[in-house]
DNA sequence: TTGAAAGCGCTAACAG
DNA sequence: CTGTTAGCGCTTTCAA
């Protein structure tokens, strides 16, 4: 039977307000007191019951968050950013994995509505009117998806695409290959807005191949495609797809970059790691983690305050490895 | 403001237990009277307080996981275990990374107790009396370690490791290097004991480096101490540090397998994906989650009915890919 | 500065 | 089968 605030009372000779003062309002009581107090909540290891706490104040103490694919490096790493700052400001987070599936993804955030004060919902599948009634459950942040009414924490994925074309057209490619993204998604629009600007704005031209599975074989069912419209570099919607277009490649004897150039998206640890490291876009994932953590305490703490919800928009940059070059000469096309 | 049962008791005309029993003991109510009372939590929406449930039940119906390291994909991939098991029993989880730190780790373990029915800590650094000493505060499956008294779940390292010992031995390896992980754990102590107990059987002689780090620069940060050994072959304590292994020798121009052998353990997803597939373990990570969650829910139900708790052995298998082969003759050499 | 008392929303005896 | 009652452990007025 864990100890409980009428335990730590008697013993400490004081009433039981007394105790929780002591505890969560340090300044309403007096010094000698408290220190006797808090000495016997040492001693006996006592720890406030949340629950309790939370029946009244309302509060939980915790943070929920959902993205739509933990087997994809790229959440986890938006996952430390979470656990990290919402440990700094006293909270712990709960996670659910949607498996990129909306029906999922709305039951994960009705379960955990009421269990913690607020939730930052990662890449959504949902459409704007069932995001709009999940938000009015509870405190909600959005990670690379918008919603007129709720704060979200952004990164920059229609500058990095074109980041991406103007490396691939300044090295001399005319003709390019996208491997796109599932349909809805934001990440899957601003990435394909950021090609065609550019790709209009340096006149390459650019074959929208898909949508495909955002993952490795989704990449690796894409290159045949690619190759047949003889493309001399193939453009992915991230860097699990990318990893699958390399490695059909090389099953097929391309080389690369000599051949075709591949680039990815997202820098995912393994982009660095694999035979021949990845051209790609950095995305600020850790800090993504943490800037909706902030975004939402300050809701938490601020209420409506704001009167317009807070964007916050974050950096992307291209990082420029081994996968791409400048495309062979018309001698070997 | 939520819609509480009292609500739903008044405009279905029952009292507030009946509403209670309806939801959550359906049988003791009459099929009618279950219907209306079950009509008006819908057209309400009502939920259930969790917090004011839990306050008498006990039960927050929430479990907790620590992993030490959610950017190696293997954790990722027993969260998803775990959490897939634990949603079809009707639970969430709280998920934590410890980043490899046993006072971080007993910490999360500590906020974790009040606030779940049990908690599955994955290969904990903690020594064996503070794990004791935590885990009479909640209830506490291991998943990668053993403790006399608590449950756990093991992934059978030391006969993968053998079977790596075997392969590298029957292709005719006479010396390989094998570049240890971090010292204490237990994954470390089985897989070592795997590996000299196949070394003495097969006649293969074995160079234990390290420890090291159980990254991709760890990993490469043995190489070159394997190297001024003159091995045949590499075995890597995890598959980040194969990948590590792989990409230094690339940097070095030494041709793998043709040169030099390396194995993996772990088997995770980018094994399969990089440059040359990497010969490794499979751990069955997601099966490992689930089995975890079963244990406490079993423990969590029967409490301690069994008197001798159960520990679940899961086989791993030695999964043979590119980068292993005979070695090179003495020619050579 | 401290204590007494009133619940937070729910479940679980115990009656009826 | 259903209602009444008594708390779960804590915070928070309100008085002293």
């Amino acid at each position: 039977m864990p100890v409980t605030i009428r335990d730590v009372a008697r013993q400490a000779r004081v009433s039981v307000s007394t105790v929780s003062r002591a505890i969560s309002a340090p300044d309403l009581v007096r010094a000698d007191t408290r220190e006797r107090v808090l000495e016997v909540v040492r001693g006996l290891g006592y720890q406030p019951n949340p629950a309790a706490r939370s029946l009244i104040t309302g509060r939980t103490g915790n943070l929920g968050i959902v993205v739509p694919d933990l087997g994809n490096p790229f959440f986890p790493s938006i996952l430390l950013g979470v656990q990290a700052r919402a440990r700094e400001a006293g909270n712990s987070v709960f996670f659910c994995d949607s498996g990129q599936d909306g029906v999922t993804e709305e039951e994960l955030i009705r379960t955990m509505a009421r269990q913690v004060d607020g939730v930052v919902v990662c890449a959504s599948e949902l459409d704007d009117g069932r995001l709009a009634e999940l938000a009015s459950l509870t405190t909600m942040v959005l990670v690379n998806r918008a919603l007129p009414g709720l704060p979200s924490v952004m990164m920059d994925s229609a500058s990095g695409m074109a980041a991406v074309v103007g490396h691939l057209a300044a090295l001399g490619h005319r003709r390019c290959a996208y491997l796109g993204g599932p349909g809805r998604s934001w990440s899957t629009q601003a990435r394909r807005r950021g090609l065609r600007e550019a790709a209009a704005r340096t006149g390459l031209s650019v074959l929208e191949l898909g949508p495909f599975e955002p993952t490795f074989r989704g990449g690796a069912q894409g290159v045949e495609q690619a190759l047949a419209a003889g493309v001399t570099a193939v453009v992915a919607y991230n860097d699990l797809m990318a990893l699958g277009v390399l490695n059909r490649l090389q099953q097929l004897d391309v080389a690369v970059p000599e051949r075709i150039s591949v680039t990815g998206f997202d820098d995912i640890l393994y982009a660095a790691m694999c035979g021949r490291p990845l051209t790609t876009v950095t995305m600020p994932a850790e800090e993504a983690g943490r800037a909706a953590v902030e975004l939402l305490l300050d809701q938490l703490d601020n209420g409506a305050t704001a009167a317009v919800p807070k964007l916050k928009e974050l950096p992307t940059s291209l990082v420029i490895r081994a996968t791409t070059a400048a495309p062979a000469g018309p001698t070997i096309s």
